[in-house]
DNA sequence: AGCACGCCGACT
DNA sequence: GTCGGCGTGCTC
């Protein structure tokens, strides 16, 4: 209920500011913040939600809203604070966070469309039209309503755009608004309520009787559970409805987005170390905000500590987030908080549909659930009274968004945690360096698991020397006699292995035979993959294909295989292992729908003896009958032209290697590599994150990068690489002078890097080019940016555009 | 984003 | 001389 005469409302384009409408007295009850309206917006009519009420219009003239779009509102007036907090942060329109942060397919609009005229038909059929013209209404005719974009797509004609005015003019064709309606609803399904019994004596069919007494006996079905009773269920309601026996009502349902059912679990006795950190995070409830990083390794029952937590919360009466890595299908995080919690979990998850999405935020919106499970977007869901706010892998790269609106779903929970005024516990085996220096600085509060439940060691890591093979058979240097021997003797005993190379395809570097020149993507500035089972060569970036006869383009010779992956190591195994059943996890063979859950549970059932995997295989998964895992190469990532490689290569090594032997049987671990001194490799192999943060940090503070400053990165594309340079050094321009300006008024150093030539110079024949700018005050960077973004000549000309990324993860 | 208003080149 | 290109500016 709003009861001012005016609204503030935020609409979902990229426009600054919220706007004021007027809010007519007969759409008051229904509206109040977190609702969305439909509005009039410049020429068309958009969706719009709205912020709060407002007394006032500030001597605007002002429109009217035209009509409410939703009977509950899609969030709480609580979160408004914490979105305009985002807006603030990633310098990103408010209506525009407000979108992300709600499922998908919510928004309306007016499209374009056409609509031929009577004297158009006539102009048709006279064969007085130009073939261009006659295309036009052709296109109109075949489909209702004609979308003026789809025809601007479409057509091959490139004055179409001058043609569709010029007919227009001439009236042969008209253009008007039509509202595009919602993506998805909510489900209605049917369903028969019991009113009255037949008169005594009155004749029924068997059918129709059975139907009766069977909705008498329950007072309410829904027709699909009756039409599994009685399968001519459908036909038989409308005459016994006619007659007034029952009574047929639509209502709405919730998609059930989790299936197969499962067990529900009994809480085990904590670890006197998971009651001792359970105490710690609990005595703080009440307390308003505070900060946790729980580290442990794996195997070390965090999970059972979330859960604990959790319960405590929703005991109290309040609601709890978790997040999770968003992996291919659900991860056992999320079956244990299901298998405990039940009915009382709203799972967020990427490969629920649409609908099913909607329904799963309808449900916490309306308070049905307690928790709230989900990979990054959940840090959103529309809870109104959080008690607690778990991020589990906090380190996980995937909590970053990378696309529109670039936020860190772990920063944002902190945020929303000390918004709400709860805690909030970050839990991980491999923190992220940000997340420790967090922890040096007494920002957050290290809690540690150290031993394992059912004090199961820990897996033998060994390193293997990739250098001695150097000169050897090329074979030994993919896979080395040592893991060789050690994958038959896991084969021998009848155990699985688990085969790790984070990269893809079967020849990564195919390369001319003749001139020696990489085979690259037309569009792309990277070499392309040999896809055997395919029978292309793929472009990774932009799914560009060539035929597997490709010739090199500029002598036209053959193509020399060079380089491996996945699936060449799939094939090698096969020959080196004729006996052993081999399964491939990868973007590759999981492409299909349901294939994923195959490969898992071919593993689960041991329907395989080896798996061969990307980082896919890294992530979330329970392996219990893995005893060994072979990394083939550990330094693939370690090169990469990024700040965070070694970070991310250590964390990687370390959660693969503890896919070892999470069963009864102690695991092993083969690492190759050609740095086996490096430190990187010498802590994972430890599975030491101290020794990695001891020695990780004074490289990164000598160099002031993150966690030991801040940074946003600017990035200009564009398809004219002249023109994309020359605005990319306008806006350092800008930057730079606003630096000297306001020099004075700040003594915090602020450094500007670039502009540069980004490490892959072209994705999708765009050319790429970015500005760093880097101080140790996030404020500083921050108002920079900002002013340099109001800047009128920072604003990209057309074909160019610039996105912002505060804290960019990778600077690829 | 999308659309209108407003200024410069190839056509009647 | 106009039609139509697309470069800036606004949308309650």
């Amino acid at each position: 209920m709003i009861d001012t005469p005016y609204i503030s409302v935020a609409v979902a384009l990229p426009v600054p500011k919220a706007y004021t409408y007027g809010l007519p007295e007969h759409f008051q009850s229904a509206c109040s913040p977190g609702v969305r309206v439909l509005i009039p917006f410049g020429k068309k009519r958009v969706t719009g939600y709205i912020l709060s009420g407002q007394k006032t219009c500030n001597g605007i003239t002002v429109k009217q809203i035209l009509d409410v779009l939703d009977d509950h509102p899609l969030f709480p007036g609580s979160a408004i604070p914490f979105f305009q907090w985002i807006a603030d942060y990633y310098l990103h329109p408010l209506g525009e966070v407000i979108r992300t942060a709600l499922p998908s397919g919510l928004e309306s609009h007016d499209e374009a469309c056409l609509f031929v005229t009577e004297k158009g038909i006539q102009a048709l059929s006279l064969k007085q039209l130009t073939p261009g013209e006659a295309e036009i209404i052709e296109f109109v005719q075949k489909r209702y309503p004609a979308k003026l974009k789809q025809l601007f797509k479409t057509s091959r004609n490139p004055s179409v755009h001058a043609l569709v005015r010029k007919m227009e003019k001439q009236d042969l064709i008209t253009l008007s608004y039509v509202l595009k309606k919602d993506g998805v609803s909510a489900r209605m399904e049917t369903f028969i309520l019991f009113q009255q019994e037949p008169e005594p004596g009155s004749r029924m069919s068997k059918k129709r009787e059975k139907l009766l007494t069977l909705v008498k006996e329950k007072k309410e079905m829904s027709l699909i559970g009756l039409k599994a009773l009685i399968p001519t269920a459908p036909s038989l309601i409308k005459p016994l409805a006619g007659a007034g026996f029952i009574k047929v009502f639509q209502r709405r349902v919730f998609r059930d987005p989790l299936g197969d059912p499962v067990e529900p679990d009994r809480p085990p006795e904590l670890t006197p170390e998971q009651a001792r950190v359970v105490k710690q995070v609990r005595d703080g409830f009440g307390k308003g905000f505070s900060a946790y990083l729980l580290t442990g390794i794996t195997g070390s029952g965090k999970t059972e500590v979330y859960m604990r937590l959790v319960l405590d919360i929703i005991e109290k009466g309040k609601k709890a987030i978790v997040l999770v890595p968003e992996i291919a299908l659900i991860s056992q995080t999320e079956r244990r908080f299901r298998a405990r919690f039940g009915e009382r979990v709203a799972v967020i998850h990427s490969s629920l549909s649409r609908g099913e999405l909607l329904d799963q935020w309808r449900k916490i919106s309306l308070d049905k659930v307690d928790i709230v499970i989900g990979a990054r977007s959940a840090v959103f869901a529309p809870f109104d009274c959080i008690g607690i706010i778990v991020v589990d892998e906090e380190h996980d790269t995937s909590y970053k968004q990378e696309t529109g609106l670039r936020y860190n779903a772990r920063d944002l929970a902190v945020v929303r945690a000390k918004l709400a005024g709860c805690p909030v516990l970050l839990g991980s085996a491999t923190p992220s360096l940000q997340s420790y220096q967090n922890v040096i600085l007494k920002r957050f509060e290290e809690l540690k698991l150290e031993s394992r439940i059912n004090l199961n060691p820990l897996p033998e890591i060994t390193l293997v020397d990739l250098k001695k093979y150097k000169d050897g058979r090329p074979d030994h240097r993919i896979i080395t006699p040592e893991l060789s021997k050690a994958v038959r003797q896991c084969l021998d005993k009848g155990d699985q292995a688990l085969i790790f190379l984070n990269r893809r395809g079967f020849a990564t570097f195919p390369v001319c035979g003749e001139c020696g020149k990489a085979l690259t993507c037309r569009f792309c500035d990277i070499t392309m993959t040999l896809h055997k089972g395919h029978h292309e060569y793929r472009c990774h970036l932009c799914g560009y294909g060539l035929p597997v006869d490709a010739t090199c383009p500029e002598c036209k010779s053959k193509i020399r295989p060079l380089g491996f992956g996945t699936e060449k190591l799939e094939s090698m195994l096969k020959e080196r292992f004729p006996d052993a059943r081999i399964a491939r996890m990868d973007q590759d063979s999981t492409s299909k729908k349901g294939a994923v859950i195959k490969i898992l549970k071919s593993i689960r059932n041991r329907t395989v003896d080896i798996v061969v995997g990307t980082q896919m295989l890294a992530k979330g998964h329970d392996f219990p009958s893995i005893t060994l895992v072979g990394v083939i190469c550990a330094d693939l990532s370690l090169s990469l032209p990024d700040f965070r490689a070694g970070e991310r290569t250590f964390q990687l090594l370390a959660q693969v290697a503890g896919r070892a032997g999470r069963g009864d049987t102690p695991g092993r671990v083969i690492m190759q590599t050609y740095n086996p001194d490096h430190f990187i490799i010498e802590a994972s192999r430890k599975q030491d994150f101290q020794e990695f943060f001891h020695n990780e940090a004074p490289f990164r503070k000598a160099l002031s990068y993150p966690p030991f400053s801040r940074m946003t990165q600017l990035k200009i594309s564009g398809q004219d690489s002249g023109k994309v340079q020359t605005h990319a050094e306008t806006v350092a321009g800008i930057l730079k002078n606003l630096i000297q300006t306001k020099r004075k008024a700040t003594d915090a150093a602020v450094q500007v890097l670039g502009p540069v030539e980004a490490p892959i110079q072209k994705i999708s024949s765009r050319f790429r080019w970015q500005i760093l700018v880097k101080s140790p005050s996030a404020a500083l960077v921050n108002r920079l940016v900002k002013a340099t973004l109001d800047h009128p000549d920072a604003k990209p000309k057309s074909g160019i555009s610039l996105s912002v990324d505060v804290d960019p993860y990778s600077l690829m």
